[in-house]
DNA sequence: CATGAATGAGCTTTCATTCAT
DNA sequence: AATGAATGAAAGCTCATTCAT
């Protein structure tokens, strides 16, 4: 009678998982720095210490890695509760301003925003794995506001969401910093424009 | 005795203008559809008609052959007088938005930004050139409006026009697309949060 | 006291039988499509359904799994007795062009030739198992002709099946055709040149 | 008036012209020796003591570049004309046997047959670079002989010359040897064969 | 014994830059 | 001054072979 085992032992040789990690980390890091086309695989494959083909058995090509490696990003800001509409935005601004100010953080947008014609599929990951995320955080703020009545009928809670993200965008763009007041400069006139 | 020469060529032949001209404009357009590092003096040499070297007499490197060509950009937007503060900031507003859905209009920005580790002239530039120029616009129609004590006290304008303009930024970086009507709605909401 | 088996096992996991034919079927077939050098073992690996190393532990090398694919060649075509000596000249022909037209039927014997510096048992072999029994049928064709007095003495049977044989390669060698009535044609003119 | 000068020199930097021979040669040498796909562009490039960008300036690509090494040959053999038919007919095969029995005569045969699938323009040059030129040689020989009535009417010339040609072809498949008195004694064959 | 993972060396091709005319 | 030719270095990707389970 065959006995049946509790835990089955995959086949072969094990993966390195810690290879795996290794490889997307240096490709995220690489992705930054350098940008997508400047990032080689030889230079990943050199920084985390593994081969060539060990990337290729597990990615198909240069970019099937880089959009695994964007695709490990996790945006897991929890959703802050300070008790007041104004409060709220403010906090989750002020998260997004740390993230977009740590290295190459903004290198990492140029690079999937300059690769929007080659190579699309780094925009639309970036999209769903970091953008989207932080625009529904505001999105849900606002519509609770917008729920309690505090907000005047009609207004685009979408142009809003776009204001206050877009304009670190804008600030970077035009100084490469970010005040650490900007986030409650921000929100004070928004919160102007929207509530009653 | 030598003759004295009432006006002096230089000796040699001259070098020719067009090619210049048309060599930094084919820079530019590569650089915008395929970013710094994908840009090949090969190709440009090729679509200019002239060859490398000729390239390389005026320029000493492909960085400062990109930043020549970036340099070339000029914002020529008059400034807009429509008669009220919220026509002139939605009339300049929809002039970025023409010029951002340009084709590759937004991949230059993401290529400048990719770049910033690696060649920051080319940021540097962009600020100069581009981005400057249009903030000034957005800036000046708005401190005239502030002088005209339209406006409530104390408030930022740079946060406004990081707003205004960067709403677009992440209105694309969100979907790639803009419609007609942002313009109108970006200002509303500020015009609102500004205003007495 | 240790028991003495009747019949020996070798001890461990049997190797799988069917695995090996599957390998040489599958490795037989690449060479003649791709060529010795052009066939991976990755490949191999991958039609057969097995590991690479299941392929190693067999073979030392892509050389011996090659020469070993060669040999499973057999040239099993039974003689033909058609009751003349040009009737059978002329089906033993007729076979050997239907083999020859068979896909990649000229391409195994370009592979062949073309690595007889670098791998030369596959020439060897493929002597030995193809080109061999083909040339013995012919052969034994003339000299039951010769015994039986019907050809002109002091001809030399060497050379009239390399004629026979060859006329198919350089027809190839031409045109990449063979047409249906070619055997009949070349064996009028042989017989007319041997015969008394 | 300007003045018209009789021998224009082309602008920029002339082209290395023995380095285009020697890439040629190197490349025709590895191309029987290693066969096709063996053959690769990094030793052509050492051998022939140039970079490998300057072989690709002057060919696109491998297949090229094979291809041209290819064109170089000239089955330049004048016709002979000893004064008899078959005098012509062996002379003409000694001079093939000759070229075959060079070193990797054979392998380049092979290799552009076991190319067939995958690069068909090596077969279709070698065909009208060398094949072609033999056989209308041999051709020619045995139309004259027609025409001056000394073959019986109603045999296929097509087939003769395959044969003579083949023949050896299957010797060689045979046995890598081909004896000197072979053309000799394939032509007192063929031509019982052909003659009234 | 068979597996999947790993590797060093190689492939074809392209690039930014310099040389020779 | 302008050209076409040349180059060293690197890119992405694949292969035959070996390792670890």
């Amino acid at each position: 009678m065959a006995s049946v085992p509790v835990s089955v032992r995959p086949p072969g040789r094990p993966r390195d998982a810690e290879a795996e990690a290794r490889i997307l980390q240096v490709a995220l890091r690489l992705l930054a720095e350098d940008g997508y086309s400047r990032m080689s695989l030889d230079a990943v494959a050199a920084e985390a210490g593994v081969s060539k083909p060990t990337i290729y058995r597990r990615w198909s090509s240069k970019a099937d890695l880089a959009t695994a490696a964007l695709r490990t990003i996790q945006t897991s800001e929890p959703a802050v509760a300070t008790g007041s509409t104004v409060g709220d935005l403010t906090a989750t601004l002020q998260n997004f301003s740390r993230s977009l100010l740590r290295p190459n953080g903004m290198s990492l947008i140029g690079t999937v925003l300059a690769e929007e014609a080659h190579t699309p599929e780094l925009l639309a990951l970036f999209r769903e794995r970091l953008v989207a995320h932080r625009r529904q955080q505001l999105h849900q703020i606002l519509r609770r506001a917008q729920q309690s009545k505090e907000l005047r009928p009609g207004v685009s809670l979408d142009a809003a969401v776009n204001m206050l993200v877009g304009a670190f965008y804008a600030r970077y763009l035009a100084s490469s910093t970010v005040p650490p007041s900007f986030a409650k400069e921000l929100v004070d006139i928004v919160w102007k424009g929207l509530s009653k």
